[in-house]
DNA sequence: TTGACATACCTTGTTGTTCGAGGTATCGTC
DNA sequence: GACGATACCTCGAACAACAAGGTATGTCAA
């Protein structure tokens, strides 16, 4: 990872992309800003990461795309395949392990 | 990453290390069990993960360590320094922004 | 006494994946 | 006709989590 943001973001583009896919179908350009929305500007995703999980999701079959020509631009609308909504959940559930289980060891009283 | 547990991982090792070691000082060995204990068994970090922070930790300032023999075998306990408190305090916040990115979004309204 | 298991340390190589930087082209507008 | 927004894309670097493997000692039971 060649990381300026931050750690903690493994996985978390998939599971942003996949779970704003799943409410409606979008086009990359479109979930570039939605990413920032959706999270509260907290969390800010570039072109040249979103483009290249898009491809590998279409790839191993979570996605499926239609090109479309809107006033002479060219968009690739993305949505979920059953394959897709399946890999949600189970990202989902992943994600919740892991952020119980972070919870859990930060709440303990503190040390200072 | 290779991850065959799943993502959401990157950050995680650190972070964790540094909350145990700022509630008490501990060795290798045992923070690999008291990961596992403070997560309430939702995360395990092997052996191979753990060392190797530790001793990145220690190489850039934010623990320090002392050998000592118990009962013949040689324990290095890790406690933390002004440093590693620092850095614990930025992991915090970043994991705080990022996990309520994510609630965000996934709290909107189910598509199903 | 030997075998197995827990304790305790360690290193190596693989692998994925995020990220910035860069590249193309069209549209609107000033 | 230049600029910024829209819209797509690729490349290479950096990082770090992980499994597997390696050493050695203590303890306990068969």
């Amino acid at each position: 990872m060649a990381q300026s943001n931050p750690p903690f973001m493994s996985g978390v583009p998939e599971l942003l992309l996949l779970r704003l896919l799943d409410q409606s179908e979008m086009y990359g350009y479109q979930l570039v800003r939605s990413i920032r929305a959706a999270t509260g500007e907290a969390i800010s995703l570039g072109e040249g990461v979103i483009y290249p999980v898009l491809h590998s999701l279409e790839r191993n079959g979570s996605l499926k795309s239609k090109r479309m020509a809107v006033s002479g631009r060219t968009r690739v609308y993305y949505s979920l395949t059953g394959k897709g909504r399946q890999r949600l959940g189970k990202l989902q559930d992943d994600w919740r392990r892991i952020q119980g289980g972070i919870a859990n060891a930060l709440e303990v009283p503190s040390h200072a």
